[in-house]
DNA sequence: TTGAGATTTCTCGAATTCGAGCTAGTTTCG
DNA sequence: CGAAACTAGCTCGAATTCGAGAAATCTCAA
């Protein structure tokens, strides 16, 4: 049967494809370390945010995880929940609220934010540093142009 | 406040933290382009794979679309019930399932692939064909080395 | 041949995410 | 000042995904 144009002639499709399968690949070892303390995913990325940047605002941190505004909510509901976060009014700002790590939340990921690290190191012990570094800038530009590029435009 | 080390000091977790980002950029594109024609980003997953290979057993399928059992099953009912795919008697396995693509689903397929393809190329119209060759190299090789590590491993 | 272990596929409930739409507060600028 | 446009964050229903587990079949070494 003929094969149309097989995904892997098309340089810009083949990135997509292992591009796809490498984020899954590490994704794996990322939950399955993450998940181990009884986090969600999401839920580490807000922690992990605030543990770095110190008190930042919903619309803030919702930016760096790569939710939407309804899942976010969401996400703060559990870690406020489960006291690790804690919602205060923004000063700055009366629409918006305040995240703030409580100190429950920051010993936690004092405690897995090492480990985290170590996992992701791990699982990407593969390339080498000068292969890290080059992959990131590559990606990175990737990335940016990629979100730079307007959604709508269907060709055709 | 002290910052604890921060993520773009090492350069695994920087190359994590822009992977994530270049692929939730792409994906958007990829997502908007596909929804145009009604399709969930795990149906053309199907689609495409059952488009470019021909019949395939359904753990075939799942592999390459990256989801777990459960949702592929969800998502080939979905398809299904459109009638782009149906399912037939794998008869060198009798406990597998094989998928078929209906004249339906070809059809669509050979309407909307093309697009998908120029939509990813424009996705990644950033990066030169020089560099979407060398990103392709090491994010490849990023991913197989990643699955093939070893899950568990918590250290500590 | 047989039986332990692996694979394939599905079901089901729970968890997560999306997406649209709403309210309230802010910004822009004539 | 004041209207229009934008932003922040939330709710809610629908769609999707996960994860565990069950049933059928297959594999392969003893």
């Amino acid at each position: 049967m003929p094969q149309n144009e097989a995904p892997g002639r098309d340089p810009a499709l083949e990135l997509w494809v292992v591009l796809a399968r490498a984020f899954d690949a590490v994704s794996r070892h990322a939950r399955a370390q993450v998940t181990h303390h009884g986090l969600a995913d999401a839920e580490f990325g807000i922690l992990e945010v605030l543990y770095h940047k110190g008190p930042l605002a919903v619309c803030e941190a919702q930016r760096r995880i790569l939710l939407q505004s309804g899942s976010t909510a969401y996400v703060v509901d559990k870690l406020e929940q489960k006291k690790l976060v804690k919602r205060t009014p923004n000063p700055k700002d009366k629409r918006g609220t305040l995240l703030v790590l409580t100190s429950k939340g920051r010993g936690l990921m004092t405690r897995i934010f090492p480990e985290h690290a170590e996992t992701i190191r791990r699982a990407m012990s593969g390339l080498s540093p000068a292969e890290l570094k080059r992959a990131a800038e590559l990606v990175r530009k990737l990335g940016l142009t990629a979100a730079a590029t307007a959604l709508d435009g269907i060709p055709g």
